[in-house]
RNA sequence: CGGGGCGUAGCGCAGUCUGGUAGCGCACUCGCUUUGGGAGCGAGAGGUCCCCGGUUCAAAUCCGGGCGCCCCGACCA
C-alpha cells in the first residue's frame, strides 16, 4: 500500500543549503534520505525501497555464483584487529564496554570471517567456499562528503573468498568479476572495470568498478579497449619539442628562476623540454633522484609501486646536504652517489636540468649520455596520452565497487589454514570484494537527473509506475483511480499512488523530483475518454493512453519493455 | 589534520556591522473560492536565535570558550 496521502515522502522545493552533489540535493529533495550528522543518515521508505532492489539484485547474482549469504556483527572485540594489525588504523572507530573491554566497528569483515574459517575449515574438501554478507560497515572518516557518497556508516555487501591455492583464488576472482559485471548491468548504470591499486593491503590483484558521475571522487582513464584508475594508469607521453642537441651539457644562468615554469620561460623552452627532479628517501636505498618531464606530475602510488617500498620525499635540507640547492638541482655529475630514476615519459634527447648549483642550469642535457639511470613509469598519465594508438580520456567516477586477491594475509596471521591431500598444513588462499548500494543508488541519481529530478533506472526504481489523479475526493476520476490502483497492486505492479489534495502541478513535479520510470495520469480527460495517459520518466516521452479495460496488461508489458 | 565558510520556524533566507526583546518566502492548520503544470483571499499555529559564560538597565546582535555542519586540500585497507 503506498498511497502518498499516507507515505512518509517529504520532498523539498529548494535543497538543503549545504548541499553540493547533485546527488545529495536530489535525494533530499524527493524525500529519499535525510542527515542525522556528518556522514550519517537516514534512509527514509522510498529511499530505502531503492537500497532494497538494489540488495535484491546483489543477493541473485552472488548467489549464482555459488555464494553464501550470513550475518556477522558490527562490534567486534578489539582483538582480532589487533592480530592483523589494524586496530592501528584511525578510521576505525574504537570503543569500550561497560566494564572497559576494548571493542571496534568494523570496517570490513575480513577479521570476522577469516576467524571463523579458521576454527570451521579443516580440510582440503572443505574448499572453496564463497560467504558474503550485507551489513552496516563503520568508518570514522576523516571528511564526510558529498552527501551519501561517503559517510561514516554504511550498508556494503562483501564477499570472501577461501581457496587452497592461487589457481584457485583466480578462479574466484573471476567468478567475481563474472557476478560483478553482471550486477552492474542489471543496475542501469554506466560503469566500468578498472585495474586499482592494490594498496597498503598487499595482494597480486584489484580492479574497481567506476561509475562516472560528476560528484565522483577518483578519476579513470579511458581510451578505447582501455580503463584504469589513474593512480595506476600507463599510457604512452604526448611527444613535446626538446632542447637542441650538443656535444655537451652547457651552464646557463638562471637567477631566481627556480621553477619549471620560469626556467623554461627564461629560455623560451616548453616546459616539457626540463627535467625536474623530486629526491625521496627510501629505507632500503637511501636517497634516489627521480626524474620526470617537467609538464609531468609525479604519481606517488606508482612511484611506490616502482620503488618497491615505502618513500618520503626529501626536506630541503637533506637535498642541500646530499645534492644541492632546492630548485637548481639535477642529474649531472651524481653518477655513482645516488641512484636515478628516469620516468618513462621522457623520450631519449636533450633537456635542461638543474645544474647542482644556485641560479645555474644546464641545457642538453642527454640521459645516458651525461648520466645513467634506471627507468621506471612513475607519472600521472594525462589527457591525450596514447594506449595502443588511442588517445586516453579522463573522467571522475565513483567506486561503486571492488574486487581484489588478499592472498595469504589475513589467513596466515588468523591461523587459517587446511590440510592438503597430503596432510600438509597449507594456508588458506582469500580474495575479498565490496559493492555499496548506497553509492550505486547516488551514482544512478547523478547519471540520470535532469532539471526536473531523478529518473530511475527501471531496475533500481523505488516505484515503476506512479500513478497520478486530478480530482477532488468524491470524484469519478477519484473512483476510477482507486480501482486502478488496486488492479495494478493486484497485478503485482511496483505503484505509488498520489491521492493527496493538491494541485496537479505539484502533483506532476513531485512525481518528476522522484522519478518513477512510468507516470500514469488520471483526470477529467481519462473519465470521459475510458484511457488512461503515460508518460515516461526518461526523456518526459508521451506514450500512447492505455484503456483502462485494459490497463494491467498494457502497464506490465510497458514495465517489461522497460526493464 | 591544514585552509575557508556557516549555525535565526520543516526548507530557503533577512536581521548581527550600529544592542532595545524576532521577521520574509515556501511548507503547515482552519474557512471560502479555485482545480490538467508548484492557485487566490481571509484567519492562524509554529522559535532554548547551536551551547555555556561574560559585558550591559537591556544581547540573535558585543567579548571569551565550546559544539555542530558544509566546502577545498591531506587522507580514504
Amino acid at each position: 500500500m503506498t498511497r502518498l496521502s499516507s507515505y512518509l515522502l517529504p520532498t523539498e522545493k529548494e535543497a538543503p543549503a549545504d548541499a553540493e552533489a547533485l546527488s545529495h540535493k536530489l535525494l533530499v529533495r524527493a524525500g529519499l534520505v535525510r542527515q542525522m550528522g556528518a556522514g550519517l543518515w537516514t534512509w527514509l521508505p522510498a529511499g530505502w525501497r531503492v537500497q532494497r532492489r538494489i540488495e535484491a539484485i546483489l543477493r541473485e547474482e552472488m548467489n549464482r555464483i555459488g555464494a553464501h549469504e550470513m550475518l556477522m556483527p558490527l562490534i567486534q572485540p578489539a582483538e582480532l584487529w589487533k592480530r592483523t594489525g589494524r586496530y592501528a588504523i584511525e578510521e576505525l572507530f574504537k570503543l569500550q564496554d561497560r566494564r572497559g573491554a576494548e571493542l571496534v566497528l568494523a570496517l570490513t569483515h575480513e577479521e570476522a570471517v577469516t576467524s571463523h574459517v579458521a576454527q570451521v575449515v579443516r580440510s582440503y574438501r572443505d574448499l572453496p567456499l564463497i560467504l558474503y554478507h550485507l551489513q552496516v560497515k563503520g568508518r570514522d572518516e576523516a571528511r564526510p562528503r558529498a552527501g551519501v557518497l561517503r559517510t561514516r556508516e554504511f550498508v556494503m555487501k562483501d564477499s570472501y573468498s577461501f581457496d587452497r591455492d592461487q589457481d584457485g583464488l583466480e578462479a574466484s576472482y573471476a567468478r567475481h568479476i563474472e557476478a560483478y559485471d553482471r550486477i552492474f548491468d542489471r543496475t542501469g548504470l554506466r560503469w566500468y572495470r578498472v585495474a586499482g591499486d592494490v594498496g597498503q593491503m598487499g595482494g597480486s590483484g584489484a580492479h574497481e568498478y567506476m561509475a562516472p558521475c560528476a560528484a565522483g571522487e577518483n578519476e579513470v582513464a579511458l581510451a578505447s579497449g582501455y580503463a584504469a584508475n589513474v593512480e595506476v594508469a600507463s599510457a604512452t607521453a604526448q611527444p613535446v619539442e626538446l632542447d637542441e642537441r650538443r656535444d655537451a651539457p652547457q651552464e646557463v644562468a638562471t637567477p631566481n628562476a627556480k621553477t619549471v615554469a620560469e626556467v623554461a620561460g627564461l629560455l623560451g623552452l616548453p616546459t616539457g623540454a626540463l627535467l625536474k627532479a623530486f629526491p625521496v628517501l627510501t629505507e632500503e636505498r637511501g636517497m634516489i633522484l627521480v626524474l620526470l618531464r617537467g609538464d609531468h606530475r609525479l604519481n606517488e602510488i606508482k612511484l611506490g609501486a616502482a620503488l618497491g617500498g615505502a618513500w618520503r620525499a626529501a626536506s630541503e635540507a637533506e637535498i642541500a646536504e646530499q645534492i644541492g640547492p632546492a630548485g637548481y638541482i639535477g642529474p649531472v655529475g651524481l653518477d655513482g652517489r645516488l641512484p636515478i630514476l628516469l620516468d618513462d615519459g621522457a623520450a631519449p634527447g636533450a633537456y635542461v636540468t638543474g645544474a647542482n648549483r644556485s641560479d645555474t642550469h644546464l641545457r642538453g642535457v642527454e640521459p645516458g649520455r651525461d648520466f645513467v639511470f634506471e627507468q621506471g613509469d612513475v607519472r600521472n598519465v594525462e589527457v591525450g596520452d596514447l594506449v595502443d594508438g588511442h588517445p586516453i580520456e579522463i573522467e571522475p567516477a565513483i567506486e561503486v565497487g571492488n574486487i581484489f586477491q588478499l592472498g595469504t594475509r589475513y589467513s596466515t596471521v588468523l591461523g587459517a589454514n587446511y590440510l592438503d591431500e597430503q596432510g600438509k598444513e597449507q594456508p588458506i588462499w582469500m580474495g575479498s570484494y565490496g559493492i555499496g548500494p548506497a553509492r550505486i543508488a547516488a551514482a544512478a541519481v547523478e547519471q540520470y537527473a535532469d532539471h526536473a529530478g531523478i529518473s530511475w533506472p527501471a531496475a533500481i526504481a523505488p516505484f515503476m509506475v506512479h500513478l497520478v489523479v486530478l480530482g477532488k475526493p468524491g470524484s469519478v476520476e477519484r473512483e476510477l483511480a482507486d480501482s486502478l490502483y488496486e488492479t495494478l497492486i493486484d497485478g503485482g505492479i511496483d505503484v505509488v499512488y498520489d491521492d493527496r489534495d493538491l494541485g496537479a502541478g505539484q502533483k506532476f513535479a513531485d512525481a518528476e523530483l522522484l522519478g518513477a520510470p512510468v507516470r500514469l495520469t488520471l483526470g477529467r480527460r481519462a473519465a470521459e475518454s475510458g484511457e488512461v495517459e503515460v508518460q515516461l520518466r526518461r526523456g518526459s516521452e508521451a506514450r500512447p493512453s492505455i484503456s483502462l479495460a485494459s490497463t494491467l496488461a498494457d502497464v506490465e508489458k510497458l514495465c517489461s519493455e522497460l526493464a
